[in-house]
DNA sequence: TGCTTAAATGTAATAATATAACAGTTGCGT
DNA sequence: ACGCAACTGTTATATTATTACATTTAAGCA
């Protein structure tokens, strides 16, 4: 598996078959695509970085006052729990996922300085961990695999993060 | 590396050896072990279930009031910073660590129901995943490793969780 | 078609987690 | 004893997240 998000690309893409990935699997699967749904999920999508949910909250918000947070909550929730959307624990935000209706579990590279993410694969990762689970009678259900560091952007000009 | 926690184990053994090992840690490397930052190390090490802050400040406090939120803190980030305890993401909590003194990159499996955390080791599962960062040009700092399922002791009687 | 019901949304209140800022005290080397 | 750095005490506040319940929407079906 190729690890994306710190190199540069066509974004344009990102979005655009993010949202056809989205859409289709919804369709197939039964799931109500709700505007809000998809308002959420073209946030996240608008970049690779990890975005809060009261920066979400803000965004849907652009014009008139803000949403209250359940709003956000609710949303993320949909996508997270259809797999449409990660949550990063290191920084209690989330990101789009880039690999809609592949089973995974998920790895993240994480730049501490402009908090963009990058999506691989833990599978080979976690064998030696799921070897000792098993030793120790211990029954994985998910994972959380992040990685801190600097991406290769940041270290060239490595200062304050601007955002 | 073995894992520890949700076995039934001479836990007095884990205090006595704990304690042993943060004050030999603090003399050996000139770090002030204040009767506070041992108090909360102590409180973390009574057990191996991850403890968030304000429990720490809760049982801190067992007589009188409770002290406010940035005196557990900041024990908690002294503690953490010099590796004696690690913080669980998953759980905005934190444990105490089992191999003070040995230069780690803890991975962490936590059971859901009970909190119980074992502490074992990544190094071996990131090989591949330094290996795509490498790729990538990103520089590793730190990592979080988080398994969640349930532990053996939960699975028997799984239902709610008491805490 | 219109009824039923489950899902989704709107909204207020509040809980849980964490940090900023600064004043006071203590321990330690000189 | 002095001065500095580390540690502690305390107030206020920021950030993240959930509970609870009323209302609206929409899909399935008699």
């Amino acid at each position: 598996m190729t690890v994306t998000g710190f190199q540069h690309h066509d974004h344009q893409a990102c979005v655009t078959d993010g949202l056809e990935a989205l859409g289709r699997f919804c369709r197939q699967n039964g799931l109500r695509l709700t505007p809000l749904r998809q308002a959420v999920f073209q946030i996240l999508l608008s970049s690779h970085r990890a975005v809060g949910a009261y920066e979400i909250l803000h965004r849907l918000g652009a014009r008139g006052l803000s949403p209250p947070p359940p709003v956000a909550y609710r949303h993320l929730d949909f996508l997270v729990t259809n797999g449409f959307a990660h949550r990063i624990e290191k920084l209690n935000a989330f990101i789009a996922c880039m690999h809609i209706g592949a089973a995974h579990d998920p790895a993240f590279l994480i730049c501490r300085n402009c908090r963009t993410v990058s999506e691989t694969d833990s599978d080979a990762s976690m064998l030696a961990l799921h070897h000792r689970a098993s030793d120790a009678d211990f029954q994985i259900e998910s994972s959380v695999v992040e990685v801190l560091g600097i991406c290769p952007e940041c270290r060239g000009h490595e200062q304050g993060n601007a955002y």
